[in-house]
RNA sequence: GCGCCCAUAGCUCAAUGGAUAGAGUGCCGGACUUCGAAUCCGUAGGUUGCAGGUUCGACCCCUGCUGGGCGCGCCA
């Protein structure tokens, strides 16, 4: 990356001025701090390095960066290099190097802006692992959207990404949700008498799906021994709704590599194992018979229950399984949950329980993200399955689009409390940016169709000389740097930006710059301005995939 | 009471401790006889919630307020 070459370039030039003695001797900085300024007239790169020096160096800032411009050995990608008060040093891109860079775009298929960040180590995308209770509503959608983005991103970064849904198929819920799909099944035929708990689940599609399994098993299960009916019927129902589960997440472009089942980790002998190792390290207390897990004496606030005084394990229990799990049985380097912010009371104790099973807590990640309000008819909407008044991400997903509520979602950052008004998500779909950018790429595709006749093979890119076609390629080129810093952070909000920003600077392209013309003295530039339109579809392509998205060649 | 997150243009939101804080949207005004007007160009809009502090430099870091969201269970 050319901002890392920068980095040592400048590095260098200390250490060279420093010999030479026009610099006083003092530890080289091991980060040296590379942005873009914020006024493009300014340059491509900038750095303000001699500000920090000015202290170590007793020297003015301004004249640290004329000695520094003088000892550095430019990379060649560096066309001009000027110095500005009070000391920044500005570095201007290379014209010719600029445009080769279309040719390099062109050639480099669909590892496109693929970095080696993730040096191949393995990392784990845990997202949505919404209750298998239900159909999935809207409450999910940002869940969905940022974990699946996020794991392209890492996959974009170099890292080996498995994307997993854990079901959470064991506990009290699923009890509930057996007894309440066997009572709808039993009212289906006619059992008035058999009702939903008290805290079941009272959507309507508890009532459809019982209705389905009374058409398609009869009476069977109600033969049975109660315990077992239940039990039999429930387990129908969870199938039918994992089903569900893949069909509406599919609507949104997202398929997992793994649906793992929270079941799975009480079999074998697996949890007795972890609690040994628990025991033995001295982190379980017994005391109102339950067995805890001693966090306080990690520095947490509080002890937690692992299981409870019936017997039953609680849901950390099975939190500590599941990471274990991940870490030691399946041997990721890195994990990353995705969790609504209502969890974020969670965090501190899981960083206890890697602690205690002897893992470096930084290999996993908690990403937070803030809960979504929901808004129709100008009223907050509060969703939840046990009382049935849902808003489901299919509805939404097949009546505004699986491409919209995308950007929609991913176009704010985590942090951000945000408000999804469905009205408006409805009635403004067609003003949604992702228009926008699936226009540009449209916009290119006509270009494209439209001077079809022109041979642009031997289209010589040293000719795109126009302010807007350097423009266009100097945004073209940052697409590695946004999926770092979207690897990074763990925010992939940036490729939004990105796209929208490349849509933009296409758009203005396409205003100053005939591609296609009749004159035959614009041959040469026009072959030229197709291989530049070209790469820049593949960027487009390239981070509109990466987002989940079409690019659509009409609209 | 304690903890986490947030507060930036009328509205919705950006901005790795750096230069003049940016987009979209909304209002107003312009541009189709040539590759797509789902586009482009322009005007207006700011004490970055308040008060201190650190720094050569703060929307960003620290402290204290104010206001909002979410947590603090042998639920998940």
């Amino acid at each position: 990356m050319i901002d890392v070459e920068l980095k040592s370039a400048i590095a260098a030039g200390i250490g060279r001025a420093q010999r030479h003695g026009d610099l006083p001797a003092f530890d080289i900085p091991s980060e040296i701090p590379v942005e873009h300024p914020r006024q493009p007239e300014m340059g491509d790169f900038a750095t303000p390095i001699c500000m920090q020096l000015a202290r170590l160096a007793r020297m003015a800032p301004i004249n640290i960066a004329d000695v520094l411009v003088r000892r550095m050995h430019l990379p060649d990608f560096v066309g001009e290099v000027t110095v500005a008060a009070p000391g920044f040093i500005n570095f201007r891109l290379a014209t010719d190097w600029l445009t080769a860079q279309v040719e390099a775009i062109l050639s480099a298929g669909d590892t496109l802006g693929t970095l080696d960040l993730g040096a191949d180590k393995s990392v784990q995308v845990e997202y949505v692992s919404a209750n298998p209770t239900g159909p999935l509503h809207m409450g999910s959608a940002r869940n969905a959207v940022l974990g699946d983005t996020l794991a392209s991103v890492l996959q974009a970064a170099g890292y080996a990404v498995q994307r997993e849904y854990y079901v959470n198929d064991a506990g009290s819920r699923m009890r509930v949700f057996y007894e309440t799909a066997f009572a709808r099944y039993a009212q289906a035929l006619g059992r008035e008498d058999i009702t939903v708990p008290e805290d079941g689940y009272q959507g309507a599609y508890m009532i459809e799906l019982g209705q389905q399994i009374a058409e398609a098993h009869g009476m069977a299960f109600l033969e049975m021994p109660a315990d077992e009916g239940a039990l039999a019927v429930g387990k129908l129902a969870l199938d039918h709704v994992i089903a569900q589960m893949h069909e509406d997440l599919a609507a949104m472009g997202i398929q997992y590599d793994c649906w793992f089942s929270e079941q799975s980790l009480y079999q074998n002998g697996q949890f007795d194992k972890i609690m040994t190792l628990l025991r033995e390290g001295g982190h379980l207390d017994v005391h109102d018979g339950a067995v805890w897990f001693a966090a306080t004496r990690l520095g947490g606030a509080k002890d937690e229950v692992i299981v409870r005084s019936d017997g039953t394990p609680g849901y950390f229990a099975s939190d500590i399984a599941y990471h274990y799990n991940k870490f030691i049985e399946r041997g990721f380097d890195r994990v990353i949950d995705v969790w609504g912010a209502d969890h974020q009371g969670h965090v501190p104790r899981m960083r206890h329980m890697m602690e205690a099973l002897g893992l470096d807590p930084n290999r996993l990640t908690l990403v937070l993200y803030q809960l979504v309000t929901l808004k129709r008819g100008g009223e907050i909407v509060r969703l939840s399955k046990r009382t049935g008044d849902m808003i489901t991400l299919r509805e939404v997903v097949d009546e505004v689009g699986s491409d919209a509520v995308r950007y929609f979602l991913l176009s704010r950052s985590a942090d951000s409390q945000m408000e999804f008004d469905l009205d408006l998500a409805v009635a403004q779909s067609d003003e949604n940016p992702v228009y926008y950018i699936q226009y540009a790429h449209a916009r290119i595709c006509s270009i494209l169709r439209y001077g079809e006749q022109v041979d642009a093979t031997d289209g010589d890119v040293s000719l795109l000389t126009h302010p807007a076609e350097l423009t266009l390629i100097r945004r073209m080129i940052q697409l590695p740097e946004i999926i770092q810093l979207a690897a990074e952070q763990l925010a992939p909000h940036h490729l939004a930006y990105y796209a929208y920003e490349l849509a933009s600077d296409l758009h203005a392209f396409y205003r100053d710059c005939r591609v296609v013309s009749s004159d035959p003295a614009d041959r040469a530039v026009g072959a030229a301005r197709i291989r530049l339109v070209q790469a820049c579809q593949a960027v487009l392509r390239r981070v509109l995939g990466i987002m989940g998205m079409t690019a659509p060649e009409m609209m």
